[in-house]
Order: C-alpha cells, then structure tokens, then sequence
DNA sequence: CGTACTCTCAAACGTACGTTTGATTCAAAC
DNA sequence: GTTTGAATCAAACGTACGTTTGAGAGTACG
C-alpha cells in the first residue's frame, strides 16, 4: 500500500458501507434494506457494520449525522443573516431552511439519495429515529421556530411546530422527487428546481400565514 | 356462498383484519407491520388472513380498494362536472382531485388512517404495489392529466405526469399529517383544514403551471 | 343421521433477518 | 523476532417473519 497521507480515504470500509447504506435505505427504507444487501453492495464483509458502526440503528444515525452536520450549519448560517432585522420577511426564513436542502439533492456523491433517505425519515414515523433528530439539531428547529414566531406573533408556539413539521414533510417529500426525476433532465433542470422552489417557498409561507385554527381551547 | 342478509357484518374476520392491517400500515409501515400484529389486533387467528386474503401482499391491495373505489368515484364525479368546459381553471381540476381525499381525511371509521397508508404507498416505492394502483386506478390519473392537459398546452404529456406524482405526493403527505394533529384539535380543525386545502391546492396550481423545464429537445 | 362446506385454530414449515463468535490476516511497535 | 491491536472473514447464533398444514368446530340441508 502507498502510505498516502489521507488515512480514512474515499474509499475506507466506513465510507462505501456509509455510502452503500444510504443509497439503499433511499430505496428500500431503512426496514427494507438488510445489512446482507447493504455489506454486498459495499462489497464489504456483513459483520463489518456491527464492527463499525455497533448496530444497524447506529449505522442510520450516521448515514443522517455524515450530511446534516454541514446541512444544519448553512441553514443556520443562512438563518444568522436575517435573525432580528426589521424588514425580514417570511419567505426569508423560508429560503434559509430549504435552500441549503435543495443545494444538498444537487450534489454529486449521494447527496440527491440523501434527501429521499430525509423524506423516508419524514414518512416513517420511527420513535428512535425521532428521538436522535430531535436530541442532536433539536436546536437548529427551535431556532428557526423562534424566528417564524417573531413574524407570526398570532400563532401560538406549539402551532407554529405543527405547521413547521407538516410544511417541512411536504417539501422535503417535493424535492426528495425532484432527486427522481433529476435523471431525466437536461441543463434546465437547474432552473426548473430553482423555480419549483420559490413556489415551494410561497407555498409554505401561506401555510404558515394562515390565521385560522385556535389550539388554546379556553379561549372562544 | 348463500346470500346471507348480513353475512358480512361490519364486525366479521375480514373487516376486522381490514380495519387493523390499514391502522397498523399507517403506524409501520407494509414491511414494518407484521402479520402477527395485525391478527392480534384484530383478534383473529393468525391463519386467517392467507384463508381470507390469499398473502400478505393481497391483503395490502384490499386495504387501498376498500377506500379507493369510492374516493376515486367521487374524484372522477367531481372532474365530470367541469370537463371540457370553458371557464374551469386548474384550481377547479385539483379541488375535483384532493378535495374527496380531504373529505375521506374527516371520515370516522379508518378513513384518517387510510390518508396516512396512502402517504406511505407514495414515500415507499413498492413496484408491486405501484403496479397494482396503475392497473386498477390509472385511468383516474390518465383523465385528469388529459384535463390538465387542455388547460396546460404547452406542457408535453410526460411532464404532465411527473408534475402531478409530484404534487399528489406533497399534498398527501400534508393531508396525512392532519390526520395525525387531528387529535389535538378542537371544533375549529376543519375550518383550518379547509382553509390549508385552499393554499395546497394553489401551491399545486402554482407548480403546475411553471412554465420552465424543457423535456423535449433530447428524444431520451 | 350423514355429507358438505365454511371458517377457526394451534402448530409447524422454511427463510431471512440482525447480531455474535472465534480464527485469521497484517502492518506497525517494541 | 516477537508482540500487539485493528480489521476482515466464514460460520453460526437466536429470533421473527410469511406461509402452510391438518384437525376440528359450527352450520345447513337431504
């Protein structure tokens, strides 16, 4: 072996069973692929994710933990820039939650198949699951959360939760499609998500104006 | 096989496997809802589904006809009142196509569940089961898409199609989410929804109708 | 009564799963 | 040269799955 500098390569067992896992878990679900399918397509020995990764439940957490550590920084970067200022709109906050997603479905090298592992996530309503997402960027929600409250002082805080998860579930499954029928395209894909998203964008941002509903029974 | 006046009672084997396989689908998932759960939750034998049924597979397909014969009726009544005419706009088609989904949404009985197993049908890419709704209710899709078709001239057939995939899949989603925060509401649900379903159905129309994306010039 | 038929039941079938084990490899450290 | 420890491997573990079986219960009808 050439002893190269770069320890951990592209190529390591950690990485093409990361790789591997995550193309396949878009396809099947996490439920659907077996770690015999997952260490095959790897070309990897099927005891090789318990010695890595400790269990199939952990190999899930880093399979999400490998891509939503920097997608969670650009979002709260992208959210740092228009945290507090007067004339922030909500199509603002919008745009700095999903554009950092819709750049990650544009990437080569799993990025598309990560976020139909992300709409998976969203249609699979696994406990464990729900509980590592909510622990490790619990954070970046309650930020944002924070944010869409200061622009909607009528909702209360639990609604504007409610409304984020279903708002967040319909574009991540949107753009989850997109990553399908990527294949199929030209050059003005590009253009054509681009698009797609600001009505995505729009989208939500009624969704989110909406005025009516009360969820504080004492008070009609 | 004598015509009994109530052979099938609401309370018979069948329904009851029906009413806690479409319950436990929407929990877990096809794969991740085992056929031991749903005959315990039925309180039947484990061997009746495969007497009743024939296989798991077939018990999933009688769970989507059991409501989508009748959904589907009423979307193609409601699409039958504005076909060909002059005046419909787009938002007419797609509130003749969600609007009964949503009102199945409200149903007692399974129905808000039933929304629930239909979001998973479209975040699962299960070919069997994609074969069997193209089969059984692709001349539903096919008459819509030729109504949107007439009001969308200038989008080529097959663009048609994947926008709609697109957008029926986020609007389930969202309805299956209502479903779920149903539980926690009080009278003022159902104007909320009815008022979400307006901003759905003019999120779809806004996709719908970009114009951007060309899937002509390259013949792949 | 006997026959026929539908439905239910406990038990077992074979298969696939996630996980564990113990041996083996191999390069670096001593 | 020996030791060490990480990594890989074939094989097996116990469990849960969908499905099948064959006996039996219940009902209808001559």
């Amino acid at each position: 072996m050439t002893s190269a500098p770069y320890a951990s390569r592209e190529h390591s067992t950690k990485e093409r069973i990361l790789g591997a896992a995550e193309a396949l878990f878009a396809t099947h679900g996490f439920a659907g692929a077996s770690l015999r399918q997952v260490t095959a397509a790897a070309r990897v020995n099927l005891a090789a994710v318990n010695y890595h990764f400790g269990s199939k439940d952990k190999l899930i957490e880093e399979v999400f933990r490998r891509r939503l550590d920097e997608l969670n920084s650009r979002r709260l970067a992208a959210l740092g820039k228009i945290t507090g200022q007067d004339e922030t709109q909500l199509e603002d906050i919008l745009d700095a939650y999903i554009r950092p997603a819709l750049d990650l479905s544009r990437t080569d090298g799993g990025g598309a198949a990560f976020v139909r592992v992300l709409a998976r996530a969203y249609a699979e309503h696994n406990e464990t699951l729900r509980r590592f997402l909510s622990d490790n960027y619990g954070h970046v929600l309650r930020q944002f959360a924070a944010e869409f409250g200061r622009l909607l002082p009528s909702l209360a805080k639990e609604e504007i939760y409610w409304r984020l998860d279903i708002v967040t579930g319909a574009l991540t499954y949107a753009m989850a499609d997109f990553g399908i029928i990527q294949r199929k395209s030209d050059v003005a894909e590009r253009d054509h998500r681009e698009a797609a998203a600001d009505h995505l964008i729009s989208f939500a941002a009624a969704g989110l104006r909406n005025p009516s509903v009360s969820t504080s029974p004492a008070t009609r």
